[in-house]
DNA sequence: CGTACACCCTGGCCGC
DNA sequence: TGCGGCCAGGGTGTAC
């Protein structure tokens, strides 16, 4: 389910629970995941308390009383289950993609759960975290201070890749996956095929708004759910209902927030359908009319 | 160096 | 019902 809406609403709902607690268990039943558990995994969380958990780009961060940090990454097909501790019996039984087992001292405990074996975890000091390897080449937080039209434009300056793809290198910007680069490429009226480095001055100013626009509402909105993915609680987001392009091929397009703007009319829905093209071995949704 | 692409893995869906 | 082909939210290693 994860790019950056998704994690960030992963990261609160396990949040309410796991802040504060101790891991009284910690049960590695499937080390080969995207890459192998660190050496001694389990041994080294059990006992530990969790103080805080936080989000970088994609990455879940759970900061640990001993000065370590639990890295967790959700690959395409990572979920956490939570599993209440007021719960009376029994813990429903790990199923054959439920990888990893976070037991706590309020009996609250986490399945990490992922088909595909994409995602990964890792443990690193809290003071080595931004040169940890994972971090060290990681743009900026897209909703943070760093990020605006300028520093967009400074990175992308001299990219020959469509502006699609610079979308998707986390050292531009981190945390956008390849939903929201096509929702916020509608946004912005911006078509996907253009050559990054052309993305500059008032276009790279509307693109950095449409992408702080669009994981804002995602986030607000719990994120998108896709198949059977849900929220560590069990809710549904809802993000997907408001998709504007993504997966939406031959829907007609509702109209450019950009464009819209420009023309002085709203509600001016253009009706163009939407089209698919194949980039980098990856769908990119988009509007011919609306986006150049 | 920057860019392009195959690949890791499993499951769901569609067409035959 | 069965099966092959294609598709899927990500990121990395390798070949140009």
């Amino acid at each position: 389910m994860p790019e950056l809406p998704e994690v960030e609403t992963v990261c609160r709902g396990l949040a309410r629970v796991l802040e504060g607690r101790r891991l009284t268990r910690v049960e590695a039943r499937r080390p080969d995941l995207r890459f192998p558990l660190p050496k001694d995994f389990a041994a080294r969380l059990r006992g530990r308390t969790i103080e805080r958990i936080r989000r970088r780009a994609k990455y879940m961060l759970f900061e640990l009383d001993d000065g370590q940090v639990l890295i967790g990454h959700l690959g395409m097909s990572g979920r956490m289950r939570i599993m209440p501790g007021d719960r009376e019996g029994e813990l429903e039984p790990p199923g054959a993609h439920d990888h990893v087992i976070f037991a706590t001292d309020d009996g609250t405990t986490v399945y990490f759960n992922d088909a595909r074996r994409f995602g990964y975890f890792d443990l690193a000091p809290c003071t080595e975290l931004e040169a940890h390897k994972y971090f060290a080449n990681l743009g900026p937080e897209p909703l943070g201070n760093d990020f605006n039209g300028p520093a967009l434009a400074a990175a992308l300056k001299g990219k020959k890749t469509p502006i699609k793809a610079a979308l998707l290198d986390q050292r531009v910007v981190a945390g956008i996956g390849n939903i929201y680069a096509c929702e916020a490429l509608h946004r912005a009226g911006i078509s996907p095929r253009r050559l990054a480095r052309s993305v500059q001055g008032a276009r790279a100013e509307r693109l950095a708004s449409a992408v702080r626009a669009v994981l804002t509402d995602a986030i607000a909105a719990g994120g998108s759910s896709l198949r059977d993915h849900v929220q560590p609680d069990g809710e549904l987001g809802y993000f997907q209902h408001a998709w504007r392009v993504y997966g939406r091929e031959g829907a007609p397009c509702g109209g450019s927030d950009a464009v819209i703007a420009a023309s002085g009319q709203s509600g001016a829905a253009c009706g163009e359908p939407v089209r698919r093209l194949v980039q980098a071995g990856r769908s990119t949704f988009y509007c011919g009319v609306c986006q150049r």
